[in-house]
DNA sequence: CTATATTTGTATGGCATCAAACTAAATGGG
DNA sequence: CCCATTTAGTTTGATGCCATACAAATATAG
């Protein structure tokens, strides 16, 4: 939003940073899912490419729980993801063969292209970005950012 | 989600950075609005909360288009939101005098209450948010935020 | 072994978001 | 002045997300 007007910030309370920090961090967020998921193929959406990039990354063989836990989504909204790829044949689910309540996530070699296929589309995205932030500032707020979200992580479980 | 383990950034390609960045975007942004909305009082949602908060900042006698563009949501999601506000009595929404097409925005008593409300029960978490990082190191993410927000902004508006 | 508790996945309902299709009103060129 | 275009708002259908309530299977306590 062209809310938030260039403020002089060490005139505000702490309050009023924090929550300019969190209005940014919410509009880039939106701004980077709606330009990912016009270039993404299959009319994959980010939650579901997430999830093939996921698969090659860490490994599939993982169940919707653990999935749920690894994007912070409930396992409600991971059922649901899932049963979006696996209609679109980019993922296989089966049940364990060793717990009768567990699933397995396979991913299928359809997917495993899918996923190259976004990356490659993503790319130029992603280095046009370079246009508006050097590299080396980016990874310059990773640190921060990354500390920001661990202990989020942390402070929302002790609520 | 933790996902993207702690890697060594220097051996990544740019594109892997950046979308890095943005994945930590996400997951705190996803974290932000939870932590938020539960909090809020007369279980206002975030996007609603924003709309009072605007009102009060940068006054009302706003047509929805306007705030549609202000926020960076479609007008059928400002129609939507809108009209969650006003079934609670925190706005009134009123046809122009002037344009038989457009409608005017304007907060009620009890939205001005309510956001001042939601800003008190806010405040707290906000403060906690110190115990992760520094009102200096905040300070020092927003502008390259900010920066970062105005160019994709620009971009998306050049595809 | 049985009763209780925990864990896994699903179903439902609500909110936000987008894209696309549509209505109504204002604008502008001829 | 009229028709084509633009603009404002709404509606519909997807998707993602959450919270809550459930059903089925496993684990644990007694």
């Amino acid at each position: 939003m062209s809310d938030t007007p260039p403020e002089q910030l060490a005139a505000l309370p702490d309050e009023a940073v924090f929550f300019r920090l969190f209005n940014e961090i919410g509009i880039i967020q939106q701004l980077a899912t709606s330009a990912f998921e016009k270039i993404l193929p299959y009319g994959l959406t980010q939650a579901q490419f997430n999830i093939l990039n996921h698969c090659v990354r860490l490994g599939d063989d993982k169940t919707p729980a653990q999935l749920a836990e690894a994007f912070q989504v409930t396992r409600g909204t991971m059922t649901s993801t899932l049963a979006r790829l696996e209609q679109k044949g980019f993922i296989s689910v089966e049940p364990s063969k060793t717990d009768g309540r567990s699933k397995r996530v396979f991913l299928t070699e359809s997917g495993r292209q899918a996923r190259e296929e976004g990356l490659r589309q993503a790319a130029p995205l992603l280095n046009r970005t370079r246009e508006a932030m050097s590299r080396e500032k980016a990874e310059g707020l990773i640190g921060p950012l990354t500390e920001l979200r661990a202990w989020m992580d942390a402070d929302r479980d002790s609520d």
